[in-house]
Order: C-alpha cells, then structure tokens, then sequence
DNA sequence: GGAATGCTTGAGTGATTGCTCAAGATGCAA
DNA sequence: TTGCATCTTGAGCAATCACTCAAGCATTCC
C-alpha cells in the first residue's frame, strides 16, 4: 500500500483549528484554510470531506485538547478541587489563548439556529467536558474532599457556566488584568467546595 | 420637505437585528436582509450605508434594549438588589430569546480577532451595561443594602461574567430546566450581596 | 400644470464563495 | 521497465457575495 497521506493529518487539523478559531466557521474561507494549511483544495476535500466536515473535524480536537488538558491538572494534584482550580486559573495565565473564547461556545453561538450539524457537534464536546468536571467532584466525594450530598451535576454545570463566562469575557479588548481577578474570583469559589464540616 | 423615509427605521432596525442575532455577521446575506426587512438594496444603503453599518446600528439597538430592560426591573423595586436578581431570572423566563446568545458576546466571538469596528462597538455595549450594573449596585450601597466596602467594579463585573456564562449555556439544545436553575443560582448569589452585618 | 426634489427600484457589477475533476506526479509490485 | 493504484495539483465551475446606479416614481412647491 502507497503511504496513506503526504500532508500530516494532525498538522493540517491544527493549523484550520487555528484559523477557525480566529475567524469563525462563515468567516474562514476555503482560501484562507489553504494558506493555513499549505494544502490544495483537492487534498482538503480528500482528506476531510468538505468545508463543515473540517470544521467538525478541528472542533472535535479542541474538545479532546481541553479534556486532556483537565486530565493533566487532575492529574498534578492529589486534591480533584485543586485540579479543577489549577485548570481555571491556567485559562487567564495562557497568554496564546487567553483572549480567545472557547471554541464550542463560539459554535454555539455562530450556529445557535440554523446548522444542526455543527451544533450538535458543539453540545457532545460541551456535554464530554462538563462529564469530566463532574468526574472530577465525584472522585472529590470518595475522597472525603467534598460532602456527599453536593449535587455533582448541578455543581459542573455551574463550573462550566463560569468558565463559559470566563473565556467569553477574556476576548473582551484589553481585559487581561481583570479576567486574572475573575479566573482567581471562580477558583477560590471552587475551593469553597473544600470547606465542608467533615 | 418630502417624507424622510417610507420604510420605518426602527422597524428595519428591528427585523435586521433579529436577522444578524440568528444568524450572525457573516452567516446573513444581503439577501435576507431583504427579506427580512422588505426592503430593497438600495434602500438599505441608503439607510445605513453598509452591511456593517446596519449591523453596528442593529447592535446599538439590542443595546438599548438590554439597558432599558435593566432599568424597568430596577423601576419595580425599591431594591436595586432585587432588581438586578429580577433582571437575572427573567432571562430564563424569556421564551423567544431565552434560547439566545447575548448579541454583544455573540459578535465579540465572532470577531474577536479582525473586525476593529465590530469588536470596539461590541465592546462599548458591554461597557455600558457594566457600568448600568454597578449604578445598581452603588444605589444599593447608597441604601444601605450593601456593604459600603463593597467593590462595585469588580462585583458588576462578576455579575456580567455570569450573565454571558448563562446566556451563552442557554444556547445549548435541550438546557431549558437547568437554565432556570442556574439563573436561581445567580440570581441568589446576588441576593447574598445583601447578607451583609450593618 | 410643471418643475424640482429625493426616495425607491432591481437588474447588473466584479469579486469571491465552496467545490470539482481531468491531468500529472509518485510509489510499489512484478 | 512496465503497469497499476493512489495522491496531488490547480484551473475552472456555477452560485452567491456585497454593493451600485440610472431610471422610475411619488410628493411638494410655485
């Protein structure tokens, strides 16, 4: 068998998560992902299957980037509260990303009516993420870090509404100093969940 | 003088917003907004001059709107706190818009990066709102409600973040239940405001 | 009525959109 | 080397994009 591609599969998704982050799903053009790319329109349309199978496909590795990024911080602390902590004040230090919003929510938000593709695709990564926050609580439950009778679901919605909020607010123009002071603000309401009467 | 206008502004104004709310910047063809507004191209340029100037007017508007409905709940209560908790819970309420972005957030993550005009427009909007919030808040403090060492800056913002959080969430298919409990959840969290030892 | 004024009209502009596909390049087995 | 299979290439497709402007129209003043 002739090797299967020429272009690296996980560059190319890399290089369009980029621009489709930048500019959007209707604001990036087949032009504007060649050049971000440095593939022809043909390969494209091999490799992905059109414009919006591109989109999913860039969407989807933001969502695995943002679950193995929770993974990561859950996994540097023995405290799951910590782990939850570190990762929300890690959004306002990463200076790359920090002024972008989230990427499921700006689908949601470009797509809210109209394409059903893009938006379910946008509510499985939003549904996957807020699970692992909620794993997170649950193993703070067994170990004692947290009461028992918190409503796990209920409190990783909240979590994700805040971060939601959070990257949101962080694209807002020369917001730097103030989204610290709220990623720090959400954290430390995170902690709160600690301080439990054992 | 002739008549200025056969076509009603506001009315132009009004249908193009719910046009650009659906369907975001790029995502709206001139097209619709024919449709959408009955109007002719022509007269659409020589109403706004511009795609875009249509849609920074639309977006001033939505503006307007989201500024007078702050100021009517606050006209209901003596306390602006109640006011501002009041503001929160009719969001989910809202059966046409509650499945609704804020229109300020949407086009901050649509043109976070790229458009100067859309962005700085968006921006001032979100501004004003802010600064709406804190009035509330320093009418409170002014009341007695609130603890004068309150910083109302950073509270008005924390309310905001929360606001784009729920509104963004509120996007999500199938979230109408846990929308109404997360605006119970911030709307108490800001009625603890006033849980304060005078 | 006639002229002047200024909005409305909508066919049409060139540019750009997402996408296709025949031709060329490349790699491997025989 | 030959033949086959696969991948890459990029000019070019119809459709749509934002936008224009000369002609048509209604209204008002004299």
């Amino acid at each position: 068998m002739v090797k299967l591609t020429t272009h690296d599969r996980a560059a190319a998704l890399a290089a369009g998560l980029d621009a489709f982050w930048q500019w959007g799903f209707h604001g990036t053009s087949m032009k504007d992902l060649e050049r971000a790319t440095g593939m022809h329109p043909g390969s494209i349309y091999a490799a992905f299957g059109s414009k919006r199978g591109f989109y999913v496909a860039a969407l989807d590795r933001y969502t695995e980037d943002v679950l193995a990024d929770l993974r990561r911080h859950a996994s540097e602390t023995a405290s799951p509260i910590e782990g939850l902590a570190g990762f929300v004040e890690a959004i306002a230090q990463d200076e790359d990303r920090s002024a972008r919003s989230c990427m499921l929510v700006k689908t949601l938000l470009e797509h809210g009516e109209g394409d059903e593709t893009l938006r379910r695709s946008a509510e499985s990564g939003i549904a996957a993420i807020e699970t692992e926050i909620g794993n997170n609580l649950r193993r703070a439950q067994q170990r004692g870090e947290v009461s028992a009778s918190l409503e796990v679901e209920h409190a990783a919605r909240r979590i994700q509404l805040n971060i939601m909020g959070l990257r949101s607010f962080a694209c807002r123009p020369g917001a730097n100093e103030s989204v610290a002071l709220m990623a720090q603000d959400i954290a430390s309401e995170i902690r709160k969940l600690k301080q439990v009467p054992s």
